[in-house]
DNA sequence: CGGGTTTGACCTGCGC
DNA sequence: GCGCAGGTCAAACCCG
């Protein structure tokens, strides 16, 4: 077990079931889902960053807590469902940080403009330097001819394996070496009939132990099955490095 | 044999 | 129009 997996452990223990909840909270895959995509002003790339921070740090100081709890607070907010006590004691954040969301956190929608500040990073000086896929430019062309594109959510996850296990059945259908990276791009389908989410997986030039996945669309299934399996404790493991 | 992966070719959009 | 780069296709291949 690694130090990271033993540090999460010992804060909670449910980091992979939040993690998990987290990312079905976040893409649509929970069956209560909202129809209408929210997102606080805290945005993904920030409130991942902060995820990223906790899964990273081989203890949680003061300050990765501190912005666990304001992550966690965005993805509470995106869904509007409950937060998990647990979650908020094992990281060390106030409860009440986790239930003081106003309203209009709630009920702030995350657009295209957010979007494109979390793909722009690159372009606009971000401290990562990588852009995910489409430029804030191209976005914005695309937009002006009205070309309807499924919503995208980007988070970067410290990880060996490249694919998550996210509960879902994927189908890779392509790989690319994108310029200036060392490591390629692959291509995700969803091999659910009739659903269309992809999802595209690479590494960070900078740091090869992030994982940048970035998913495209929004499912119109349940894990069902898939969850089930994803759940077993051996997968847990592997899932956690 | 069916399902998934690999990989070169092709398509599309953008900048010049 | 051309070249470049990202994204997708699909035939070949692999594997259980």
């Amino acid at each position: 077990m690694s130090t990271t997996t033993r540090s999460i452990l010992n804060h909670g223990g449910n980091l992979f079931e939040d993690q998990q909840y987290v990312m079905h909270t976040q893409l649509g895959f929970l069956p209560n889902f909202p129809a209408n995509l929210t997102f606080p002003s805290l945005g993904c790339h920030q409130s991942l960053k902060g995820f990223q921070n906790t899964m990273g740090s081989p203890s949680l100081s003061s300050e990765t807590a501190s912005t666990t709890a304001n992550l966690t607070e965005t993805l509470f907010a995106a869904t509007a469902q409950k937060p998990r006590q647990d979650l908020a004691s094992s990281f060390g954040g106030p409860t009440h940080h986790l239930l003081s969301l106003n309203a209009s956190s709630v009920l702030n929608p995350w657009g295209w403009g957010e979007v494109s500040e979390c793909l722009s990073s690159k372009r606009n000086g971000g401290e990562n330097g990588h852009c995910l896929g489409m430029s804030a430019m191209k976005m914005k062309k695309i937009k002006g001819r009205r070309k309807v594109r499924e919503p995208r959510f980007c988070f970067k996850t410290m990880s060996d394996v490249d694919v998550l296990d996210d509960g879902y059945k994927w189908r890779k259908y392509g790989q690319k070496v994108v310029k200036n990276t060392q490591h390629p791009r692959s291509y995700y389908r969803c091999t659910q009939d009739n659903c269309r989410v992809k999802k595209r997986v690479e590494r960070l030039a900078e740091d090869p132990r992030m994982v940048i996945t970035t998913y495209e669309g929004r499912h119109a299934h349940s894990p069902s099955n898939d969850l089930e399996d994803s759940q077993a404790p051996s997968q847990l493991t592997d899932f956690l490095w």
